[in-house]
DNA sequence: AAAAGATTTAATCATATGATTAAAATATTT
DNA sequence: AAATATTTTAATCATATGATTAAATCTTTT
């Protein structure tokens, strides 16, 4: 065999170790946990979604159990980590700011679709999830968006309201996607048009809203 | 024995068999699969719910999966219903309508608070699920409120955009509830006040978009 | 090279679960 | 009142599932 042949063979070994069998189970775990959920996925799932014996999810993870809670925890930390980096960069308006938040998410959830109702789901099963993010909270309060949040919000309105609105309009149409999809008669494609769109658009939303002097009537 | 009180037996009678074997199983069934979703529940969970016997499920609906559908629809039905007749309202301005349909809708969410993620998580596991309800799509895009819609919304933007916005502000906030809580640090009640304020905010937010100039930049 | 440690495998287990069964009980019809 | 139909019950079944086991295999250490 000449040695050209011998270093290429070499290559294609490390290549092929590049994902640890204890890796190959965390990514399988996390795509079928996000599909189906906890209860009906099944470990014999997980094994053959990454291609492995079935008692090495016992052997690396111990339970299916705390597979999925290793796994949860990744997602709510993916989910959570944009959120925290983006509201607290300074010196940007509050437009810009929902900008790259808005393009965040838009990509987060275009590569990861079940992501949202995912975590959403645990967390009214098991709200006591986020608890274990407990910079989550302290660092939205106290984020340099907050502060300029509170300084645009008309008065008598609390501010958390725009914040409610931000997320709502920035998470619910990935969430909802199959359902709006069938009622807008609109294919992946044009609904993912759509999508792209609000990445312009919620930001203007959002300012419009601040600028009014809407109270509650 | 009085004739006085065996007239109280037979109206005691009466009450207790208002709701027939089958119906309590129905009710259980949502009850418990709205909680936990198809596969966490157990047809024992149900027949405990119900205070019936085991075998009685099988008896009435055939399986498990059988009553699942059933109580899906049923389910399903209640989350679309309030959209049509409120969306069909005829006379009314968007701002009107706008308020039923938050009214509904906080109405109908307080009352169970696990509908609404029971029916997307569904519709994103069986994306099928609403076809069944083949007059959604056509009693939407021809409801008295998308004419009106198309009628007030800026040129250059999908007037689908607006319902997008409408079902996010309306919805979200439910779904989102156990995060949104603790983001916010509030309690229940708290909560549920800034809910009701949106039963007032909401459709004015909606009216402010409609009447701006704002585009796709 | 042998020993020790780690990983993998296939079989098996203990338990849970949806479903079935046959008998008992209740309700309805004759 | 007896016969028939329906509903209910408790036990059992067939299968699935998460987990365990012991041996084989591979890797690392001595």
């Amino acid at each position: 065999m000449p040695e050209s042949f011998k270093k290429l063979e070499k290559a294609t070994d490390s290549l092929e170790q590049i994902f640890s069998t204890e890796e190959k189970i965390k990514n399988a775990a996390r795509k079928v946990f996000m599909q189906k959920g906890f209860s009906a996925t099944r470990t014999r799932d997980i094994a053959e979604e990454a291609g492995i014996n079935l008692a090495l999810l016992n052997y690396y993870f111990r339970s299916k159990e705390k597979l999925f809670e290793l796994v949860m925890m990744d997602c709510m930390q993916e989910f959570i980590s944009g959120l925290k980096i983006i509201l607290n960069q300074e010196g940007k308006t509050i437009e810009q700011l929902l900008e790259d938040l808005v393009t965040h998410y838009y990509e987060l959830f275009r590569s990861q679709p079940d992501l949202p109702i995912f975590i959403l789901s645990e967390m009214r099963s098991n709200p006591k999830r986020l608890e274990g993010n407990l910079g989550i909270k302290e660092s939205l309060s106290k984020s340099y968006f907050f502060k300029i949040l509170k300084a645009r919000t008309p008065n008598k309105i609390n501010p958390f309201h725009f914040f409610m609105n931000i997320v709502s309009l920035t998470v619910f149409p990935f969430v909802a996607a199959p359902m709006l999809k069938q009622i807008s008669g609109t294919n992946q494609e044009q609904y993912d048009k759509l999508l792209k769109e609000r990445i312009k658009l919620v930001p203007q939303w959002i300012g419009l809203m601040l600028n009014s002097e809407i109270a509650i009537s």
